[in-house]
DNA sequence: TGCTATTGCTGAATCGATTTAGTGTGAAAT
DNA sequence: ATTTCACACTAAATCGATTCAGCAATAGCA
């Protein structure tokens, strides 16, 4: 006993009208197309009976839009992604768009499977945490005149519109603020990933490292190629190696989110003698005993410039690409203060 | 310079044939249509060449299946709902079928508002965390034999196929291996919800305490129609209040993290003293310092689960719903040790 | 030779909307 | 009286695939 869905020639004939006039009542366009206001009255009316709902399928086959947007990051349950997700969600929703939300792991094959997955489902456009290697993909896109936004990263080859953060001025705020705390020997724990952002934040740590005339003390671990917990015992043997440490500045939320597992299996009590500091804030911060200083993005801002950029490039074609470069704020919290007292 | 996508009868011109074959050829039906080899060798050649993708939009017209599947629960960001949304999208993948994820946050119009948008593109199939009130649009669904399947909810009056788990067990299991590391004033915590699940959790609790002969000290705090922060405080009031609880057993791990930053505000150390444990496991639990118990819901089985029944669904309608109800099991880590010596 | 069967392919309908290009009517303008 | 124009509406093309029904040519068989 399926239910068929009405359309709209089921409407026009039960109304004894044409499928013309059923559609631009629907659309709103009666009046502009000279409907007599009794006829709009009459078909509204039904459209609302029946509670009518058009086949959206169809109406993209005709329109070649389905006013439905992407946002592709690296993994959207980490925190900053989710954060700027769900605000551009609500912007989208009040502007008639839904939001289709994914996670690409940083992983080429599965970012491009994902592209093409949503260009072939014909998708208005791409708000994306580009991995490395995926040009030719975002350069099709182009091609195609889908709107495309990089967001996090920047791809130098590509004259697409992006919204980042100054890594370089974050990573030296942060690293100064450790040092501001009287810490010595501040190490950096990386990934091995040799993309811009994170190259920007190891020059920044660097910069200020060298202006205090400290020593340097980098660890970088394998993204990817080795377990979570793999790269946590690499971190665990650093940290017994390097026992002159005093603080550690983590490039990512998630490497600090390991880390602090990893320093807590080492000794419970090894947290309160560290100065720690995070790039990227994450929920789980504030929640953690002590509280965990971090560098936050500037999420609203960030959501909102990637959106206004966006329903800009979805009215007018071939606007000339911005490029957007915005400014984090520390957070200081219990983790970065000085240790006076020796616990 | 935008570049048109190239379709069927674009090819089928190139090539001098109808789009009928290049269309048989393209779904690999070429054999079993009678189409001579040399010409399938040919079609297949020159779809390779100029990398072909069909518009699914169109296909999806045609067809009136999109290999799509929706994937809806409270809140993606939690622990359990990304595990088992991870899960079934590998299952998905494997047989064709794509996944998108939301998040309900539990709220009546936005789900129904995500149903609707979903059933008017055309999903082949909903597993759906149900929230109160949302009996008739799933009944609506069913009616246009769309497969849903209930997940860790049921809804009592509707004869979906559902899977989920054991509450009422795993919270009595949860309170009694409080009870059997020695607490005696185990407080519960939960949220001020009449579903089903909630209710079950907050049985076995009564259970497991009334079975040891202990007193119920239960808090219930309210769903979303306050701040975080505002439930934090009534959290922090409830725990000054009752100053001889030794333990807590939370009803669901968001609560639980919400309850170890209030208990960490009102003193570093009290964590130190209590005994905590959390329904559903959660990353988190694993990095806190120290580390939390929790009783875990079997993800794996769960996503295989669902996905069985939905492929099955999807395969033949009219099939009879099954309903699962799983078992979870303990993780005892160290906040649910005995608290022996007095830190 | 005449008949049917099979092979190998194609034309056109179809899905359900949007939209272009009209059509018929009556009133106003010339 | 004829032209013009606004009005109120509609027929049919269109988007790009799938698929039913059918056609021509060859093969098989008596």
């Amino acid at each position: 006993m399926k239910k068929k869905r009405p359309s709209l020639k089921d409407i026009a004939e039960v109304l004894n009208v044409s499928t013309t006039t059923v559609s631009f009542v629907l659309n709103g366009k009666g009046e502009e197309k000279k409907i007599s206001k009794e006829l709009i009255a009459k078909v509204e009316a039904y459209l609302k009976e029946i509670n009518y709902k058009p086949n959206l399928v169809a109406r993209s086959l005709r329109t070649g839009s389905t006013r439905v947007l992407v946002f592709m990051v690296e993994d959207i349950s980490n925190h900053f992604f989710s954060k700027v997700g769900r605000l551009i969600e609500d912007i989208s929703y009040k502007n008639d768009y839904r939001v289709l939300f994914c996670s690409t792991e940083n992983d080429l094959k599965r970012t491009q499977d994902l592209i093409h997955l949503f260009h072939e489902r014909q998708v208005d456009g791409f708000i994306i945490v580009p991995p490395l290697g995926i040009e030719d993909d975002i350069k099709h896109l182009m091609e195609h005149e889908t709107p495309v936004i990089l967001f996090d990263r920047k791809i130098p080859s590509l004259n697409t519109d992006y919204v980042v953060i100054n890594n370089f001025e974050g990573a030296k705020t942060s690293t100064k603020h450790l040092i501001d705390s009287g810490y010595k020997n501040i190490a950096y724990i990386t990934v091995d990933l040799d993309q811009g952002q994170m190259q920007d934040r190891e020059a920044g740590y660097r910069a200020a490292i060298e202006e205090a005339g400290l020593n340097e003390i980098t660890l970088k671990l394998p993204f990817n190629t080795t377990t979570v917990s793999e790269s946590r015992e690499k971190l665990k043997d650093f940290i017994k190696e390097h026992n002159d440490i005093d603080a550690i500045f983590f490039a990512t939320n998630y490497l600090s989110q390991s880390g602090l597992k990893g320093i807590h299996q080492i000794d419970p009590n090894l947290i309160n003698k560290l100065g720690i500091i995070s790039f990227d804030d994450s929920g789980f911060f504030e929640m953690y005993s002590p509280t965990i200083s971090a560098f936050a993005q500037p999420i609203k801002e960030m959501a909102e410039q990637l959106m206004r950029i966006m329903l800009k490039k979805l009215k007018e074609k071939d606007t000339k690409p911005e490029y957007l470069t915005l400014e984090g704020k520390l957070v200081a919290r219990e983790s970065s203060q000085p240790k006076t007292t020796k616990l």
